[in-house]
DNA sequence: TTAGTGACGTCCC
DNA sequence: AGGGACGCCACTA
C-alpha cells in the first residue's frame, strides 16, 4: 500500500466538473504546505489504474502542470478536464473562482 | 550522509 | 507580467 492514502482519500471527493489545487489537497490532507507532496503523490497514482481522479488537481494558478517526465499525461489531464466540462482560457488557465471545489465538512 | 531534483506555493523584485 | 529565491519533503544517486 501506498503511504499516501490520505491524500488519495481527499482526491476522491473532488466532484467531476470541479478541480482542487495542490496546496489545498496538502491542506485538507492535514499536511500543510507539502504541495509538492501532493504532487508526487498522483504521479505514482497516474502510473498505475486507480479511482483516484487525479486529473482534477491543478496548480494555484488554475494550470495543468506541464512537464516532460509525465510523459504525456499532462496533456490527457487537460483533455479529461475539458471533457467534464472545464473551460480553459487562452492562456491554459482554468477560472478557480469558478471551478473550485469547496469540501463540505460534516459534523 | 550529502546533494540534487521535482505534477508546488509564496514572496519579492 | 514574468522570473528568481526560498521553503517544503520524499526519493535517488
Amino acid at each position: 500500500m501506498s503511504a499516501y492514502q490520505d491524500i488519495y482519500e481527499i482526491v476522491r471527493q473532488i466532484p467531476a466538473g470541479q478541480v482542487a489545487t495542490y496546496g489545498q489537497i496538502a491542506q485538507l490532507a492535514q499536511r500543510p504546505r507539502q504541495a509538492r507532496l501532493v504532487g508526487y503523490a498522483l504521479h505514482q497514482v497516474d502510473l498505475q489504474e486507480s479511482d483516484v481522479p487525479w486529473h482534477r488537481v491543478v496548480n494555484a494558478r488554475g494550470e495543468v502542470s506541464y512537464s516532460i517526465l509525465r510523459r504525456g499525461t499532462d496533456y490527457l489531464q487537460r483533455s479529461l478536464l475539458e471533457a467534464e466540462g472545464i473551460e480553459f482560457n487562452q492562456e491554459g488557465k482554468i477560472s478557480l473562482s469558478q471551478y473550485q471545489w469547496s469540501k463540505i465538512v460534516d459534523n
